[in-house]
DNA sequence: ATTCTCTGTGTAAAGGATTACAGTAAACCA
DNA sequence: TGGTTTACTGTAATCCTTTACACAGAGAAT
């Protein structure tokens, strides 16, 4: 077991060769004779030569690291997310740092540092940055792409799913079902995927002739936490009109809600339609399973890589949002609209 | 904005002096006269001098970057360590790289070959790797420590909880509550966490009196799966002589028994008492909220992060096992025994 | 015989930082 | 005044690769 680095010139030495033959040969460019290529390889393996990627790096410039910043990991959404970048960076044989800025500005400017300091040779963001500024600069010189959130995408792709056309499937699911007191259950962060899915929500309201009453809108916590699902929800459900069905911008805020109703003994989704958004693993660990909309999380992580890597190996590429399909999946959470036989609506 | 980077040669041309003085003045190494300081100061921020780490660690021989390696991240359990981490990388200017493995032993070479490279300055493994001699030979030439799970103390350092005791923890709560007919759902997996739990399990019954019966041993699947957890409790609940109480290695397999009572409506906890481990969220999602041993997680990523840079800034370490305080958490699957009002045992 | 293409290989210059060592000028001491 | 510190700064070697360029020798073409 040889404690100190073996490094290319002791091949060299050794095997009675120029540095350049035993690099050549390593990288495979230039040509090498057969008769050297069989002495060198052997020296190497010999010797146990790896070659040291900090100098190699620092000579040809790159890193062939990326960067991935996102608020946390424990968040399934993002950890899935995340298996998906690391598999095609191992794929194309990057490796990833992670950056996890808790939301903080600070922390976002210090993870886009890493592209200054030339510790990385592009990013993944997965949370649009606080600072525009400071995203404007890192995006115009740097490869970046930005995935599931968003500031802006002329200057640096987008990779996420149709939100607006999604959540208009939802809501026409909802509908369709004959529900017209439809509330919603949305977030208090500014991110461009909780607009998107609130306008949606509003649009597609007014478009079938209903109006919108702000009463039947709540804000649950920036981070989608289950908790506030629940109140919000226990709100929406003690008040004189309530709601038939609630639509949520969260699986969390979605599984709060069927607690919300469990609590004051509404059955769901007789009496209550509950749906939700992402599709993360706990969607279907109790019943009622929930009626979601199911994103394509790791292929989402999958894609952004590959346009980072592309744009990384290709130079300049294509800017602009990019969609991944999204997929209704009708569980056991929503169902037609529950007539009293009385004859009164419920 | 300008595109090409800017080196130390460029500011101390600029600001009239020489590299030797910027370097100093950046690394807060060496003397450096304040009116010179000022002037260097100035310059660095005109010119958006960022220090090319590549170049910086070629010559310290450092990389200031460590190796995570574990199974997956998708697992809530593998990433509140990794939060934790990272979050301690964090404070030690270190930035993590994550390998995920899927528990592949190819995974798991390729991923230690990073040390071999010198591309991290050491590794945490969340896995004990399948080759014993890969990780006989790394542990012996590069800092590595083991985290939650561990082949071998001699060599590497390793941070869990006390797996043994924590088991005998719940099985005397359970014991305590007056159950005697305990069944075990362990996983076919050879963690080393498995092996102790089981055996916990063994030896409580055992000292206390009563007899192993091995009917009352199922195996979930390796990952843990929630469903398998459900599948196992099912049998179990179905024999002829079914257990009163349920020892779960995992919340999941928990979970995954409390579904399947619900099942066969088996009211939780007044006839059947279930125990997790791990405390993940989803033990509060749905009642009833399980009881279990909490692992602190995020403190294990911590520890052990922190014991990584102690032995990479001062030098060889404590080896051996590193034990963090495991808490029972009781709260609504487990109770008393239930005795049935006609004299029979339930 | 001369010139030209190939092969195959070596030399040495980057690449951008850190740092041992040397040097200068001012300040201090005797 | 001469000698010794002290405070500061510069020169150049070093870390390990990659790679532009030069070069030598062999065979082909003229």
């Amino acid at each position: 077991m040889n404690r100190s680095k073996v490094t290319i010139k002791d091949v060299a030495l050794k095997a009675g060769v120029s540095v350049a033959t035993v690099s050549r040969l390593v990288n495979g460019t230039g040509i090498v004779s057969e008769a050297t290529a069989a002495i060198v390889q052997e020296t190497i393996q010999e010797l146990g030569y790896e070659p040291n990627l900090m100098a190699r790096n620092l000579r040809k410039k790159e890193t062939r690291v990326i960067l991935i910043v996102c608020p946390n990991v424990t968040n399934p959404y993002y950890a899935h997310i995340l298996a998906g970048i690391t598999e095609a960076s191992y794929q194309k044989g990057y490796s990833a740092v992670m950056y996890t800025t808790n939301s903080d500005p600070e922390r976002e400017l210090e993870g886009i540092q890493m592209l200054y300091k030339g510790r990385v040779d592009g990013a993944i963001l997965m949370d649009g940055l606080r600072d525009y500024e400071v995203f404007y600069h890192a995006a115009a010189r740097f490869p970046i792409v930005q995935c599931s959130e968003y500031v802006d995408t002329e200057i640096a792709p987008a990779v996420c799913i149709d939100n607006y056309q999604a959540s208009r499937d939802m809501m026409a699911h909802l509908m369709g079902l004959g529900h017209t007191r439809i509330a919603l259950i949305s977030s208090d962060n500014d991110y461009i995927s909780t607009k998107i899915r609130t306008q949606a929500y509003k649009d597609s309201l007014l478009q079938a002739g209903l109006s919108v009453n702000p009463g039947y809108i709540k804000l649950g916590s920036s981070d989608y936490s289950f908790q506030s699902g629940r109140t919000c929800a226990l709100e929406l459900l003690q008040m004189d009109d309530p709601p038939s069905a609630i639509f949520c911008i969260s699986d969390t805020f979605a599984l709060g809600s069927t607690i919300a109703a469990k609590e004051l003994d509404i059955p769901t989704p007789q009496e209550l339609s509950i749906s939700g958004f992402d599709d993360v693993e706990y969607t279907t660990m109790h019943h009622p399973y929930i009626t979601t909309i199911a994103q394509p999380c790791y292929k989402l992580g999958e894609v952004s890589a590959q346009i980072l890597f592309d744009r990384l190996e290709k130079g300049p590429a294509r800017t602009g949002l990019v969609h991944l399909d999204h997929q209704l999946v009708v569980r056991e959470s929503t169902a037609k609209k529950w007539i009293d036989p009385s004859g009164e609506e419920s």
